[in-house]
Formats: structure tokens, C-alpha cells, sequence
DNA sequence: TTCGTATTTAACTAATTAAGTAATTAAGCA
DNA sequence: TGCTTAATTACTTAATTAGTTAAATACGAA
């Protein structure tokens, strides 16, 4: 990312917001465990076949699944498991950041 | 991210969110060199000083950027570096799907 | 072909958000 | 104190987006 040109910088923003929504990373999740079709995704994530779909087909378009339609199902699975390795940099940053919050707690209060 | 309850999911997804704006991007970008103040980020930025203050707010929130206050001044810089290596990872990500386009759109020309 | 099931898409609503502008707060200096 | 500059916040507007519902499409089986 050092040196950027614009329009790439909106590519990088618009993969991360693909990546900003709990119902899209819960599909990522079960998707880790292997393919699975629509409809069992819906049942999984609690959600409508017609929302799923639609954020299969957000995340489709970005490449980070692979669509396959067999029989009357369509199934989806990781097309890029370092998916997984974005997310657990950011859960590693979101404990530190909690970390961090925690001793800033601990310090105010011993000042109280 | 194997097996996160449903609120920590949230959390990585408006983690995500902070990031899948451009302008925060180029702010977090123009902090890799150094610390700068609002002034001057929104100059670099060609944005406004009530814009930038704005990000620059949630950036903090999300323990990103560090606030610091000298004179009339606030002065940001970079909380935590791991943020460029999740960019870096991005990037890679970003390219790869391009090359499977490129090859894809190439597959089909050949047929064409 | 006709029916039934799975998936996708269209249209709509409600909620979120980035940016512009103006008002407000904070700090240093005459 | 009053003045100037820097930063933040309040308020508004325009645009984006997730979810719901219903309609449309794709596929296999009777």
C-alpha cells in the first residue's frame, strides 16, 4: 500500500467493506468448514435464501468465493482462504485494542 | 475467527468498516510517514479540516491513531502497525482476483 | 409439458453514512 | 481581557445499503 495510486486505494476500500458486514463474515465462517448450498447457508446464518444470495453475490463479484451450480442447488465455497488470515490479523489488533482500553480503565480509576 | 461468538463478529465487521473508506485509507496512508496535524492531513488529503477531524475520530475509536494535543495543534500518528500489513494482504488479495479475471476474460476471447 | 423446488432478481423501505456548512470549543498571544 | 487560529461538533442533505416481499428464472422429475 505504500505508494497507491487513487483508484486503487477505492479497490482496497470497497474489498474491506465487503468484509464489513456480520451476516457476509458468518457465511465466510461456515464456508470454512467446506462448500455448502444456499439454502442450508440461510438456515445457518438465520437468514432469507434471498439475502444470503445476494451477499453470495456481493462476495462472488470480489472473488472471495467460487459459485457452482449442481443439480437445482448452486454451491458456494472459499475461493481464497487467506480470508482467514485477514481476519484473524484484525481480531489480533481488536484484542490489543481492547487491551489497551482496559489498562486505560485500570489507570483512570487508580487516579480516581 | 474459527469459532467467535456472534458479538465479536460485529466487532470485525465495523473493524472492517473504519477501513473500507478512501479517505481514511489515504489518511492512514500519509500517517505511514509520519505524525501529521488535522490541518495538514486535510491539505495532503484535499479534503477539509471538519472532514478529516471527522475520520480521524473514528480512527481513534477503533484504536488505529493516537490523539495528541501540542499547542493549538493535534497531532495523529499511527496506534499500530499491523493495520499496513492487513493493506498488504489486501492488496494481494485484490491482485490475484485480477489475474483470475484477466485469465478468465482471456478463456473467453479464445473461444470467441 | 407441467409441477415442485432452489436460486436469483426487482421493487420498496428503513437505516446508515460521508460531506458541506455553520456554530462551538480550545489554546496561545497581544 | 480580547483576538486569532486550529480543531471539533451540530445540523442538514444526498447517497448507499441491508433486509423484506414478491415475482422471475433454472433445473429436474413425474
Amino acid at each position: 500500500m505504500e505508494n497507491l495510486p487513487p483508484e486503487a486505494l477505492q479497490d482496497v476500500a470497497t474489498y474491506f467493506q465487503a468484509l464489513s458486514e456480520p451476516t457476509r463474515l458468518i457465511i465466510l465462517n461456515i464456508l470454512r468448514e467446506g462448500e455448502r448450498n444456499v439454502g442450508d447457508l440461510a438456515q445457518l446464518c438465520g437468514s432469507t435464501a434471498a439475502n444470503v444470495s445476494r451477499h453470495l453475490s456481493l462476495l462472488t463479484k470480489h472473488g472471495m468465493v467460487i459459485r457452482e451450480s449442481r443439480g437445482t442447488s448452486v454451491y458456494y465455497r472459499i475461493a481464497d482462504e487467506s480470508i482467514y488470515a485477514l481476519c484473524d490479523l484484525v481480531c489480533g489488533n481488536i484484542a490489543r485494542q481492547m487491551e489497551r482500553a482496559h489498562k486505560a480503565r485500570q489507570a483512570f480509576q487508580a487516579n480516581a
